[in-house]
DNA sequence: TTGCGTGCAAAGGTTTTGCATGGCA
DNA sequence: TGCCATGCAAAACCTTTGCACGCAA
C-alpha cells in the first residue's frame, strides 16, 4: 500500500477545487489561477493529481464536444458521482446534480422503445440555465 | 452564399460515412481507410470535411473520455441532428437517435425544479445497449 | 533514511492554419 | 475563368513519460 504525502503543490491543486466547485476547469485553468501567485506548478503535476483525484472518486472527469481539453468538476456535498445524475449549463458550464428520479418516466420509455438501461452515473444532460437565459435576454 | 464543389476526395469521405452507419470512428479512421487504396488523402482535408458535415447536422461529433480523439458517428436516416436527442451505448458505442417527446415529463421537472432549458440537440443519455447487456450476459 | 511527488525536458498525439496549387462549375 | 477544396508543411495544443532531485514521513 502506498503511503500519500500531503505535499504543498498537492494542497494547492485542492485549494482550487475547493474554491471551485460545480464548475467545469481545465488542466491549464488550474495551471494558470495556481501560478497566478507565483508558483511554479507544473503540468505534469496537474495531471498526475488530477488522474489521482478522479481515480479516487473525488473528480468527475468528461470531454465537451467544442472544448479540445478534458474538463473536470469538483463537488464538496454530493460524494461519489458515480450514482447520480448530471446536468450541465451548455454557456456558463454550472453543473446540477439531479435526483435520478426526474428521469423515471424516461428511463422507462427509453428501455421499452430502444432496449437502453440508462446509466445514471454517465449521463448529462445539456440545457441553458436560468442565470444565463435571463443574461442573454438583457444582451439582446 | 457559398458554393459546394463535389470534389473526388469528399466523396471518397462520404463513401466511408455511408458504409459505415451508426458506428464510431476517428478522423484517423478515415484517414487510413481512404488511404488503404493509394490514395493521398491529407489529414487537414480530413478535418475540414468533417467539420462541415457536422456543421450540416449530417454527422454527430462527440468526445469520450477515455479516447484521445474526437469521434464522429454518421446516419443515413435521421436528417439533421442538431434538433433532437441522442442517447449512446457506452460498451459499443451505438448511437440512438430519440424521439424528444421521450423526455417531455424529464423536461418540465428540469424547468420546474432547477430551471433548466433541455437542449435537446446537445444532449446525450448515456445507457447499455440491448445487443451488448446480453453479450455481458453471456460471458459472465 | 526511504521513497513519493515534483519540475524539467522531451516526445507523442490530435487538431488547426497559411499558402500555393489543383480542380470543379 | 473564378473560386472552392486539397495537399503540404508547420504550428499550436493537450497529454504522457523518463529522470534526477527535493521533500514529507
Amino acid at each position: 500500500m502506498k503511503t500519500e504525502y500531503k505535499t504543498k503543490t498537492r494542497m494547492a491543486i485542492i485549494d482550487y477545487l475547493k474554491s471551485n466547485p460545480d464548475t467545469r476547469f481545465t488542466a491549464r485553468d488550474i495551471l494558470k489561477a495556481v501560478n497566478r501567485d507565483g508558483s511554479n506548478l507544473d503540468r505534469s503535476t496537474v495531471y498526475r493529481n488530477l488522474e489521482r483525484l478522479c481515480r479516487e472518486g473525488k473528480l468527475v472527469k468528461y470531454k465537451e464536444t467544442d472544448i479540445n481539453a478534458a474538463c473536470y468538476q469538483y463537488s464538496e456535498d454530493h460524494g461519489s458521482c458515480h450514482d447520480h445524475m448530471h446536468a450541465q449549463c451548455s454557456e456558463c458550464g454550472k453543473i446540477f446534480h439531479l435526483d435520478n428520479a426526474i428521469l423515471d418516466d424516461t428511463a422507462k420509455k427509453m428501455k421499452k422503445e430502444y432496449g437502453l438501461e440508462i446509466d445514471y452515473g454517465k449521463t448529462v444532460i445539456i440545457g441553458v440555465c436560468e442565470e444565463c437565459k435571463q443574461l442573454n435576454e438583457k444582451n439582446k
